[in-house]
DNA sequence: CTTGACTTTGACGTTGCGTCAAGCTCTACG
DNA sequence: CGTAGAGCTTGACGCAACGTCAAAGTCAAG
């Protein structure tokens, strides 16, 4: 007696999938039909049910169609295969409950109205494990000043210098990509124009010589800042074009 | 003075992409460069990188390259397109622990060295909440000598049980679907072979009349076993089938 | 013989670019 | 001024796993 044979809508429907999914098997050789009739029709057999039964778990387990061919050929061993499996899932878990902390941050900083940067750049004062340094060293009255002067622009002023303070971010992160030495010409126009930047957003009051090594350092050893200018290796070439352009201040 | 353009590989190296990347965007209309030459290079200019820092801001944070557009032009409304996005990465990461929880299952089942159906269909009396009714019902001997049967099996044996176990159990999940009444022939001559199955399983021993209706009731009682009759409703189905069956039987 | 259900082989669409490939352009050097 | 080497352009395929038409042959029932 030879086996009952099923047609390819058959085995669909018994499986659960689709017969789209059974030619796709078929094309890449994961579940060739057992006959194939003169009129091209594709038939199966009990053996490729079973097949298809074990494809569709360790689909829906999540492994990759070419994992599991090497699986049920016996390529590779099972529960190698999974584990291998669920170390991945473990990776992509982190990576989305790290993505979903991100939005989640930056959520909740477009709901108190300021913008992502702007509010690290300025509101970040705070919030930081530098809040005791940076107070004794401007006092709270200092940042108070700058919050008022943010809140009390109108939405197009808050743009320009939105607009001002990105330009500034990426011709430092240029600079310090471009191999230029901190005291060149070029980084040192920088820093002069990041200290009349900082004056804008301090309402016109200047830095002293000792805040601006300061605020350096700050970039430097706090990430969120680091990243407006590239990240650590930015900020340290910010930091250092600081330092230098302290010295040419005015006491 | 007219702005400082950047070629698309200045551009690419200060956001820290590639110039491919830049032109996609510039395929699907996402960032057109401000200019572009006569010799067709893509020239960009402040504007342009501001844009592009914010494609890649909200890139980073899993957004899909439609949405960001929806956002940047003010179709969509930052915050709800960001907390539909915060949702769905919520989902997902459902998805991917309840699969994570599978997979860690299946590495398990497989480790204790059984295969998982015969492992579900077998060995799954000691450790269901039922066990101390299948106990009582049918003894702790009755496992046990079915256990101490399989693991004398040869490799060929068992692979062969295996097989018409699955053929079974596909077989019932056909007729459950195929509409026809559980006292029909079809379904009737399946019960038969479900007996004869049984009693293969468990050495020679058939079921009694009432051991026959109390496994039909852990089939649909317990999801590990429906699951193997195609869910809830294909077991009780069998359940059912079975049910007709027993009256037909000897006592 | 007709009709309707089922099957076949293409082939494009999806998502965000990576990766050649062929050919034109720009820049610096001798 | 010629040329080499870098940079730029427009295609076009590839990836993962099928969904979704489309055109056309096949089969079973009336």
């Amino acid at each position: 007696m030879n086996e009952k044979l099923r047609s390819i809508q058959e085995v669909a429907q018994l499986a659960g999938t689709t017969s789209r999914a059974l030619r796709h098997y078929d094309d890449i050789g994961l579940l060739p039909p057992a006959q194939i009739g003169s009129n091209g029709y594709r038939y199966y057999n009990q053996a490729n049910l079973t097949r298809l039964q074990r494809i569709l778990l360790l689909r829906q387990l999540g492994l990759g169609l070419g994992q599991i061919a090497d699986v049920l050929d016996g390529t590779q061993d099972d529960t190698i295969a999974l584990e291998d499996h669920a170390e991945w899932l473990r990776s992509e878990q982190a990576r989305l409950s790290r993505q979903l902390a991100s939005v989640e941050r930056t959520i909740a900083a477009l709901k108190e109205g300021t913008e992502l940067m702007a509010e690290e750049m300025l509101d970040g004062f705070d919030h930081t494990q530098y809040q005791d340094e940076v107070e004794q060293r401007w006092g709270k009255k200092a940042y108070a000043e700058s919050d008022s002067w943010w809140r009390g622009l109108s939405q197009s002023d808050k743009d320009e210098f939105k607009r001002q303070t990105d330009a500034l971010m990426m011709d430092w992160v240029a600079a310090s990509r471009s191999g230029d030495a901190v005291d060149s010409e070029m980084a040192q126009a920088l820093a002069t124009r990041h200290v009349d930047w900082l004056s804008i957003g301090w309402g016109g009051t200047r830095p002293t010589r000792d805040q601006l090594l300061g605020l350096g350092e700050m970039y430097v050893a706090d990430e969120r800042f680091a990243a407006n200018f590239g990240g650590i290796q930015g900020a340290t070439y910010v930091r250092d074009a600081l330092a230098i352009h302290a010295q040419t201040m005015a006491t």
